[in-house]
RNA sequence: GCGCCUGUAGCUCAGGGGAUAGAGCAGCGGACUUCUAAUCCGUUAGCCGGGGGUUCGAAUCCUCCCAGGCGCACCA
């Protein structure tokens, strides 16, 4: 609502004796539009005026009795709330003007200019298949890579892969004893996989293994020739496989920088954090003790002298703040890692490191199977592959049986179907475990990605038989909008702005995906009640503008999400 | 044992101090000779997990309990 909520701020303040801004911030959407559009509540000025919001609502309303601004036209008190009609003449044109004038850039801003936000998503296990489990840092993580950048920050996007650590002795152990060339050279990251399997099978009952493994990873730290060879062949194969599925899903990194680029300066930081004598040596092992801030220790180096994945996150810490000088880290990892973030801020914050503060772990929940967790070490996970393949395919059955004509039905059914797997994991809280159920899944009806491309198929539709017509912006003609769902659809339009900021503050796209369901819902009503090339050519024009810039601001959002508005479906 | 997260309609979830708690799915009933019916309209459905508290006002904040999930030194 955006210069609305301004203007009656504006008014406000002397009459109140509150900010401007906090009256803004008050301000609320009334449950029923008939009392009107926005409302203050006077409570917050009952116990300092000594007097009944209702009564202090009526005696605000005479003040302004007779007067309008430039948005709202009239104030009516109703109860304990002051509400506010807003003018929907000045609204409509206001809002269709910035729209259609902005295109691709409403919604954005530059409030950030000059900050740099690093965020590291995706960070697939190497040696791992990339099941489901991974799409969600990696499908969060782009999209509010997109819409940092909307708002003007630099981004740096960072694939924390996970190319060091125990499991690769894992891995050069399996395929020591039960590796076959052949079928590595097959299908390589499945084989490496069911090594993986294989592995935490015989480990149950051969507990010698994981000391070999671990003497492996050791190998590997101190760059023993075949231990590296063997990893840096199992790196290559993972990452080829990787590429793939990025591809498809548009998603791009500034930096593939997996764990094992910090290797050459893990002795620093450890050599940092004895000389700053927070680590200690206990059981031959290298430990930071956090007992005082209520944290579990956290171990540094173990007594075989390898390192863990805390120690290289530390020196990936530092090694991005020196390195992009960053306003905020974020850490799009799952929600079950949370101790090891707070352990990984505090260490950073006793290190001296004042940044430590604007490092932020994103977490969210796990996607689980009715029976229980998915584990990659039980060998029971979905591959995102054969989600995303199954995703496109029914969405081309839909489309083959919708719209048989469609001249180019794989782009059509390759939005739809990417659409449909993106938007399930970022229309809802993040925070919340999801359940991984195919018939939800490749569900397209309802509140899904595809209902909003639907709505904005039909929009180009619409636009595309009016071709020719001149759709020259005229301020009078937002005048013509005065039906119900026609000042609706407008409002809806309206918040875009405010959503990105909300989106951005809260680290939650959710907020933008469900604002564009509530765009693609108002959008509809108005497509069944409003009829826009039999109007007569006034209206006709002025409705063309209303849905052209409805048009743009699902492409805008659904932007934002990473998620393509085809033109047709 | 300790800590963190979650609990809202039959199912999946919005809403995170303010007006009678909202959507989608499923169910039931309607709307395609008319801009794509992947749509729209109507309707059924709720001690907002439970008890206490703070507040003019609590689904929302505090506290205790219950249920589910996730963590807690040689994995990542």
């Amino acid at each position: 609502m955006f210069k609305a909520k301004e203007e009656i701020g504006a008014l406000l303040e002397p009459l109140v004796a509150l900010e401007a801004s906090r009256i803004s911030e008050l301000l609320e959407v009334p449950p029923d539009p008939e009392f009107g559009d926005l409302a203050f509540p006077c409570y917050v000025l009952a116990s300092r005026r000594q007097q009944a919001p209702a009564s202090i609502a009526a005696s605000l309303s005479q003040v302004l009795s007779g007067r309008r601004g430039v948005f709202w036209e009239k104030a009516v008190p109703k109860g304990p709330y002051l509400n506010f009609f807003i003018d929907p003449l000045s609204f409509g044109r206001e809002v269709l003007r910035q729209v259609l004038s902005r295109r691709a850039d409403y919604g954005r801003s530059s409030r950030g200019r000059g900050q740099t936000v690093v965020i590291d998503y995706s960070s697939p296990n190497i040696a791992k298949p990339f099941g489901i489990g991974h799409i969600r840092s990696t499908v969060i993580g782009h999209a509010l890579y997109l819409i940092f950048e909307a708002l003007g920050y630099r981004c740096i996007g960072i694939n924390h892969l996970g190319d060091w650590g125990t499991q690769f002795g894992k891995l050069i152990v399996s395929f020591k004893r039960w590796g076959d060339e052949e079928r590595l050279s097959e299908d390589p990251v499945n084989y490496l996989y069911q090594l993986y399997v294989k592995f935490h099978q015989r480990s149950e009952t051969d507990p010698a293994l994981e000391d070999e493994a671990r003497l492996w990873f050791k190998k590997l730290e101190e760059g023993e020739a075949e231990a590296v060879a063997a990893w840096s062949r199992f790196r290559r194969l993972s990452l080829e496989n990787y590429a793939g599925i990025y591809d498809l899903l548009g998603i791009k990194f500034d930096y593939f920088h997996g764990e094992s680029h910090y290797n050459d300066l893990l002795d620093d930081t450890i050599r940092l954090a004895l000389s700053k004598g927070i680590a200690r040596e206990s059981e031959g092992a290298l430990i930071v003790d956090l007992e005082k801030y209520g944290l579990p220790p956290v171990m540094l180096r173990k007594k075989d002298g390898a390192t863990l994945y805390i120690t290289r996150d530390l020196a990936a810490a530092i090694y991005r703040y020196e390195t992009f000088g960053f306003a905020k880290a974020l850490y799009v990892v799952g929600a079950e890692q949370k101790l090891h973030f707070q352990q990984l801020f505090k260490i950073l914050e006793l290190l001296g490191f004042e940044w430590a503060h604007s490092c932020v772990h994103v977490p969210f929940g796990l996607i689980r199977f009715k029976e229980g967790r998915m584990s990659t070490r039980d060998g029971n996970i979905i591959f995102l592959q054969e989600v995303l393949q199954r995703s496109i395919n029914l969405a081309r059955e839909i489309i083959e049986d919708k719209n048989p004509d469609l001249a180019d039905k794989s782009a059509a059914a390759l939005a739809v179907g990417l659409g449909a797997v993106r938007f399930g994991d970022l229309s809802n809280d993040r925070i919340k475990d999801v359940e991984f159920d195919w018939d939800k899944v490749l569900d397209f009806s309802g509140e899904t990605a595809a209902y909003i491309q639907y709505a904005h198929a039909r929009i180009c539709s619409i636009l595309r038989k009016a071709a020719g017509a001149d759709l020259a912006w005229e301020e009078g003609l937002a005048d013509l909008l005065q039906q119900e769902e026609e000042k609706a659809l407008i409002k809806a339009l309206a918040v875009l702005p405010e959503k990105v900021e909300a989106a951005a503050e809260g680290y939650r796209p959710s907020v933008i995906a469900r604002y564009l369901v509530e765009v693609a819902r108002e959008f509809n009503r108005f497509y069944h009640q409003c009829p826009v090339l039999s109007s007569d050519s006034a209206l006709q024009k002025a409705r063309l503008l209303l849905i052209d810039a409805a048009r743009q601001v699902l492409v805008n959002g659904l932007g934002l999400l990473g998620i393509a508005a085809p033109a047709e479906m």
